[in-house]
DNA sequence: GAGTAGATCCTCT
DNA sequence: GAGGATCTACTCA
């Protein structure tokens, strides 16, 4: 049944109203309203001219040093995680079982690691590139469903590590989009059981009912 | 429909 | 040298 909301696609008309995120959405200290604000927001990839964009309806937030699900759990601090240690604004991706790529955001303040998860987004310009990108034949709620597939279909890899998301390459653009709080669920983070008491904080925000959301409901 | 194995490689111990 | 902020396909029922 994989359905994307017609009326969404006409990218267009969507550019024009687009603003791209200042760097002071990001530096805040509240890593778990910066996640829940995300939802709706529009994350955007143009490599070369080619464009790929989508609507984000799912992300997981990773609270600092205190959080042991998160890379920087205990003040961790390696060349692969560094980049969590700078200013918010920044993007954070890495491998992950050797293959998916997996892009976060950063936030917060310099030496604060606090980053979120983009896990899910709703197709909605560059939709025949997505396809093109993932092998896929049709546009299902598989495309972008899940970290891993995001990754694939906006065409991010380790590469987009450390890029400030305020150039026209890469960035996360407002249209206006808010969802209200009875849209949004909180919930467990997923693949986390290593992380003890951590695994069961509600620190995953999604849109209810968007056929995107990867996981359980 | 539910459960599980396999892919695959970089990073950290 | 182990294991991971995952996904897919395949089995079995």
């Amino acid at each position: 049944m994989g359905k994307y909301n017609d009326q969404e696609l006409n990218g267009t008309r969507f550019s024009k109203i687009m603003k791209i995120l200042p760097a002071g959405f990001y530096q805040r200290k509240d890593v778990l309203r910066i996640a829940k604000e995300l939802l709706g927001k529009i994350l955007v990839t143009n490599w070369e001219g080619i464009i790929t964009s989508g609507r984000i309806v799912e992300c997981e937030a990773y609270n600092g040093i205190i959080d042991k699900a998160s890379h920087a759990a205990g003040g961790r601090r390696t060349l692969r995680n560094e980049i969590m240690y700078a200013n918010g604004g920044f993007s954070y991706v890495y491998l992950c079982y050797g293959i998916h790529h997996l892009f976060n955001v950063v936030t917060n303040l310099q030496d604060v690691p606090h980053a979120i998860l983009i896990r899910a987004v709703e197709p909605i310009e560059g939709i025949g590139e997505m396809l093109l990108r993932t092998g896929k034949k049709k546009p299902d709620y598989t495309l972008t469903r899940g970290p891993g597939n995001v990754s694939k279909a906006l065409g991010i890899f380790t590469k987009h590590n450390g890029i400030f998301l305020s150039n026209d390459q890469l960035y996360i653009a407002d249209v206006g989009k808010k969802y209200g709080k009875n849209e949004i669920i909180a919930s467990p983070r997923i693949g986390v059981d290593y992380a003890g008491r951590d695994a069961k904080l509600p620190y995953r925000f999604y849109v209810k009912d968007s056929p995107y959301v990867s996981g359980k409901k």
